[in-house]
DNA sequence: GAGATAATAGACAGAGTGTCCAGAAACAGT
DNA sequence: ACTGTTTCTGGACACTCTGTCTATTATCTC
């Protein structure tokens, strides 16, 4: 394969990601059929069998990009040195999201049966066990409940304050008060952060 | 509509409920169709459609039916003279969940586009945000956060506890004790329940 | 047993799928 | 401008699943 036929491909592809992610958010992923993308991106339907397997391929396909970005991102920023804290991975990951806002809302919406859903939080919330991890061992201290059960609920209210973040209304909040009041959350818990204690006293 | 066609229906319509969950748990949703569903009811195919619009019908009927318990639960629970604990109401979802643990494993994965999941989350999460908001009432304390948000995340947190203790390996954690672990993380936060501080002092 | 309702098999048109082919179009190197 | 390679293309194909309908049978009450 030489350098532009390589190109035009990949020029088809990326409509065709672009052409699902529009149409899923615009109608649900099971309502989005293969001739509605290929007359989305513009190409013919034979052209769709060509690049992909079928609709799930290229869903997958979309999410393992997402996920590959996301992944490098995080890389970049848990430096041996900073492991352990996750204000910044935590601000990577939004920031990441508001830079794919529609490719986010897609995965997070738990749209194509939720696979990327999962495969996101799986990603994401073994990332957070390691930063848990490091600091756990950093710290020498016993901690008191499943890291990899705190690292799964961490993830999952970041799910849900991400999605929300994305489908706020503009002006949203900027990402660094978000990022800040999540970190607030982790850090001092959420009594003191919300200036009350649900179980009372 | 006598009584007696109305139990035949009614078995009628609880094994179809029944075939679909099982079979969504076994190859997702989209994997499914109307014909393995009233092979494995053992019900004619016909007979589907006398009972329900479609595929969606039937799904969404089984996620209204929990639902409807959940509410009835949580009206039980929730006595205007307890609002504002989440000991309870946590605990009675967690029972509910283990009573049906399919239908909650079908919901909380997110088949059927998420739309379970999401009436899931909206539903526990204005429970969340009503509990709290009489805390905050009650203590006449100003939260610094969006109770909202904080709902969202709390309701999040829990789903995806909910989901791995589901589908931990027996012998399960005791209900109890997970929900203790919950609670012990809203109410004194996740660094003294943990045992450390994710940010580090 | 009579009357009512539920369940059934089978046929139907329609939508979408995935595969295949032969030809058109785009491109690189000469 | 020509050539060879690769991609893109429409159209045709068999197939699966859907949702509707009809005429018939099974089930239950009284």
């Amino acid at each position: 394969m030489t350098v532009v036929e390589d190109r035009r491909s990949r020029r088809t592809r990326g409509a065709l990601r672009d052409a699902l992610v529009s149409l899923v958010l615009e109608r649900g992923y099971a309502a989005v059929t293969v001739e509605d993308i290929v007359a989305a991106a513009d190409v013919g339907r034979a052209t769709f069998y060509t690049h992909f397997k079928d609709k799930e391929a290229l869903y997958d396909d979309v999410v393992a990009s997402v996920l590959r970005e996301l992944k490098d991102r995080l890389a970049e920023v848990l430096a041996p040195e900073d492991a352990g804290f996750t204000g910044q991975p935590v601000a990577e990951v939004f920031r990441h999201a508001s830079e794919r806002p529609d490719a986010y809302r897609m995965i997070l919406r738990g749209e194509g049966d939720g696979r990327g859903l999962r495969a996101f939080e799986d990603a994401w919330s073994t990332a957070a066990h390691e930063i848990f991890s490091a600091r756990v061992n950093a710290n020498a201290v016993r901690p008191r409940v499943d890291l990899q059960v705190l690292a799964r609920a961490w993830v999952g209210e970041q799910v849900a304050v991400l999605l929300w973040w994305l489908d706020a209304p503009e002006p949203r909040p900027a990402t660094d008060q978000v990022v800040k009041t999540l970190v607030e959350l982790s850090r001092r818990g959420r009594l003191w952060a919300t200036g009350f204690d649900p179980e009372g006293r």
